[in-house]
DNA sequence: TGTACATCAGTGAACGCGCGTTCACTGATGTAC
DNA sequence: TGTACATCAGTGAACGCGCGTTCACTGATGTAC
């Protein structure tokens, strides 16, 4: 926070824009974003914006940018927080606390989860890094646990779906395990990545995990449960998060 | 197709108005769907566009019912189209016609399970029934595999979430799997207005799988998993219908 | 079959509003000597 | 410490474009007798 007096006003006048371009969001929506409308609740003419900001893409990822950090953020203090607990609690205040941002943020949750806006595209350069953050906690949540031994999950019957639940034939198992060639291929790559442990199968199942409870929430947000079938979403939710636990081996 | 040449001609120029539409979505998003393009596609003056639609929302509102009847039909005509085939099959033909319309039709997915178009609040007597053919047609083809006896889903088991391998003490089976209060009342009355015989459990996991199910397609067609992670997305999606499947009992 | 009238499609102008972006400029704040 | 110059923030006008919606109107097509 130091710097000379114009720097120090510099940097609270980008802030500012980039508050107002949310309060914004959260009223017309991304597409309708203005830059005008941002100068106007600046109180100042609209040229001076371009001082600032080189265009309105560029608002749109400043705006990106925080949404995912600040989502990434709660999501990993919540993580965090439940740390001393066991891994199906961990995974319970993970999946709870994206819900939560969502509701409270429906706007910046559509602009990161919802249609792409049209005639924007976020530079992978900048986005990615924060983009990850939610499923990267979520993955390394469930290799921790992996590791721990804390999962009932066995790769050895999860490789043909479904599931039997009589032990079947040993020595097979191999065979039966692996996922076709491209996507071991990826799924190493990320194990590589982020120096997993555990085995193709339930990283795999991790990416469903990660879909579905990103499809819940969307559904919840976006409102597609329509308005009458459900009269506690969240109890709804936390019987998704049963299943998904169930999914992973988790208590 | 009776009626007057002049009744004809306007349900022909209504057509024209819809499809204009329909491409005009897919070029530049809902929120940006403007009458006056569509009247100058249509080779008309602006205003000649309000003796066929009543305002740019009602435009929304044709659009989006039809979309919901075409992805309807779509999913039915493959369900019924899988109707010699095991259970498994047609589950996993239902989805892949999910997945196929919205990759096919990014537009129109967008428009109906993405961000909300603001200002704009459909009105729920118009597109509720369009908007359930998709979810209606994955619960009945459960119940119908449910009351064929395909299902390896065991309700007792599923009750506690995780399911145990080893077959539990019966007894408090009753008390394991009820779901809590509020959510069994909304199972029950789906269940009535759609005459199933699904279990609890099992209509709550087919809302689970539902979501998920519109999750994945939603990553891949909104482009949430970068670009690079994945090197065939459609295996991807395919390992998460066996896991799907697997959750719901069928083979 | 012909005529009078009603219905409807489409026109063109207008209202009042919005937008992103550029550019020459004024005036204040900072910096080098 | 004071002066000359450079940097920067913000102005105001302009360009060229878009939008939804209303309204009085023309002219063609249909209908009743």
């Amino acid at each position: 926070m130091a710097g000379t007096p114009r720097e120090r006003a510099r940097e609270q006048t980008i802030s500012d824009i980039v508050r107002i371009g949310r309060e914004q969001l959260s009223q017309v929506g991304a597409a309708a974003l203005s830059l005008r409308a941002v100068a106007r609740e600046l109180g100042v003419v609209s040229s001076a914006v371009y001082r600032y900001v080189g265009s309105r893409d560029e608002l749109l990822t400043l705006l990106v940018v925080e949404a995912y950090n600040e989502l990434g953020e709660t999501v990993e203090h919540a993580v965090a927080a439940a740390g001393d607990r066991d891994a199906g609690a961990r995974f319970r205040a993970l999946c709870r606390s994206v819900r939560e941002w969502g509701l409270r943020e429906p706007a910046r949750y559509a602009l990161l989860f919802g249609s792409p806006v049209p005639g924007y595209q976020a530079p992978a350069e900048r986005t990615t890094g924060p983009g990850i953050r939610v499923v990267v906690a979520l993955v390394r949540m469930i290799d921790d646990a992996y590791r721990a031994g804390a999962l009932t999950f066995d790769p050895e019957d999860a490789g043909k779906e479904p599931a039997r639940r009589d032990p079947g034939p040993q020595g097979s198992a191999q065979q039966e395990t692996a996922l076709p060639g491209p996507l071991h291929h990826d799924v190493a790559a990320i194990r590589r990545e982020f120096g997993l442990a555990a085995p193709d199968a339930l990283i795999a199942r991790g990416t469903l995990v990660w879909t579905a409870l990103f499809g819940a929430v969307s559904f919840e947000v976006f409102g597609q449960y329509g308005r009458e079938t459900f009269t506690d979403a969240g109890l709804l939710f936390e019987h998704h998060l049963d299943v998904l636990a169930n999914i992973l081996g988790l208590p």
